[in-house]
DNA sequence: CAGTATCCCTCATGATACTG
DNA sequence: CAGTATCATGAGGGATACTG
């Protein structure tokens, strides 16, 4: 017999789970995409380039530590490029790569989903929240 | 002259922000994905019902609160459907709606994305820790 | 079996202040 | 202009115990 306890196996599957989960690729984008603010920096930038000022302008209400940690990471996974250009005052641009352009499709068939579906998911929440 | 400091703008801003982002139904959408456990139980039922307890041992890790509240809140966007059987003891099924289903594909275009480029998101990684 | 109720604690976010 | 550093908070999630 088990010289475990069931709370010592539940702690061990969860260990395991995050193993997994910081190995699954399905679940990183799931995780990037899902950031509050990714998503729209990633619109802000379909377009082409933008300024730190620009974005922080055209993304109102994030603030500047997080739409700098954003961007870090976006940049550390390829899908941003940060360009410095060394004036007075300096100059910052970030635009899309190939790789983070071809988010755009996934961002979209997520979009076409929620839109398709919307009605039916808050028919089904009334519905839901109606049979108190 | 604007009587409102800049921080008051930042404030006004996010609220906008939150008001917008609570009616986009791409983002309810990307918050419901990206719910820790929602992919596993979506996976976990697209071959057919399971059971509670099997959900639960299936996937393991997974705490009671978090597999009834996750449930719930499937249930309630129509996603899944709960089916009480009051034997002794109660059984209860959990099921893809159609509307469940209607899902997978989205999952799987994600999943797509993400195998296909993840050797150039860890490259672009390791080349952006490399330039410490 | 399939939950509910409670406490607790961590971590992500945001506000604020400062800087090359 | 484009950040960095520091501190505070609050909401999400887990452990544990109890129940129809």
């Amino acid at each position: 017999m088990s010289t475990r306890t069931a709370a010592e196996r539940r702690e061990e599957a969860r260990m395991a789970y995050d193993a997994f989960m910081s190995t699954c690729p399905a679940r990183k984008l799931l995780d990037t995409l899902s950031d509050k603010w990714v998503s729209l920096i990633l619109v802000a930038l379909a377009d082409g380039p933008q300024r730190y000022s620009d974005l922080s302008r055209v993304i109102a209400g994030v603030s500047q530590k997080m739409l700098t940690q954003t961007l870090r990471s976006l940049e550390r996974d390829g899908i941003v490029t940060r360009t410095v250009t060394p004036s007075v005052p300096v100059r910052v641009d970030y635009a899309l790569t190939p790789l983070g352009r071809s988010l755009l499709p996934v961002m979209a068939a997520i979009k076409r989903w929620a839109e398709i579906h919307i009605e039916d998911v808050e028919a089904a929440r009334a519905d839901y929240d109606g049979r108190a």
